[in-house]
DNA sequence: TTGATCAGTCAGCAG
DNA sequence: CTGCTGACTGATCAA
């Protein structure tokens, strides 16, 4: 996307550079940059120690130009990949935070089923028949530890 | 943190450009871009026409220079925030996964605890003495209506 | 030497 | 014009 913006600045600085010789095709844009080394060291065969300079600072030149890019197009890539994880845990939160409603209200209903059959079951056991029959010791167990957890209902009540 | 790389980069392009009127204390740097319109064109009394342009476009090469500071502390700004909200919600997630896990084991101890109750129950209104009694058709509800919620506890059991 | 990043510069757009 | 941002450049650092 950038293809066609590459040679009017380098132009201000780098005009002429070949031509001058007597054998290269004045190799002149993006060759350059994608040579490696050894390639262009070919190319500089009678041409004049000034021009060598210029040919590599001209090549060293296009290579930032393509590092700049590198650098922009990494900076963009990492804002779109720190702003997708943030869409990813908003959605995590979302999902927990319903999971966490829906077992609250599970669990408060449960309290409440539990307070009435543990209702009865004093009433049976304790009541005007049968105090102590059969697996009644479970029974009290059970009541006895729920002043346990009675005493715990705050623990949830702020979720902020 | 800027303030002592101001100038000798002005200088390549902009060397003289007063001190040849009879006036001005050849204002020189940041001076020129704190200055407003009005107070420059003060400064503009007797200068030629071409060093009128050059002082303007040197002002606003210094107030692009600002500019493009001001444009690279908010990038990083926004990427702090960005990075910021993350863990914010990070943090989030953290703190509701350890409110659902407790909440599953307090439904499950709840679970068992009901259902070892009903079992007793079952035991005694079912049982060999006092087939129905007192509050026995609340519990008669109670334990129907079991079934309706025994058959979801698969519904938290995949958090992924 | 190569690749990456910073600060400054300019082009070009928007208000 | 003012302010901002993308692209290019040279300087500079690290590997």
């Amino acid at each position: 996307m950038q293809g066609m913006t590459t040679q009017f600045k380098a132009n201000k600085t780098l005009k002429v550079k070949k031509e001058v010789g007597e054998n290269a095709p004045a190799l002149s844009d993006d060759e350059l940059v994608v040579m490696s080394v050894r390639e262009l060291n070919t190319h500089l065969r009678g041409l004049t120690k000034e021009d060598v300079v210029r040919l590599k600072q001209r090549r060293r030149t296009l290579k930032n130009r393509g590092y700049a890019a590198s650098c922009r197009i990494k900076r963009v890539t990492q804002k779109e990949e720190l702003e997708r994880q943030k869409q990813e845990l908003q959605h995590e939160v979302d999902k927990l935070a319903r999971e966490n409603a829906s077992m609250r209200l599970e669990l408060d209903a449960l309290r409440a089923k539990y307070e009435a059959l543990q209702c009865f079951a004093r009433t049976v056991t304790c009541g005007p028949l049968s105090p102590g029959k059969v697996a009644t010791t479970s029974v009290i167990t059970i009541i006895k530890s729920t002043n346990n957890h009675n005493s715990s209902p705050t623990s949830f009540s702020a979720p902020s």
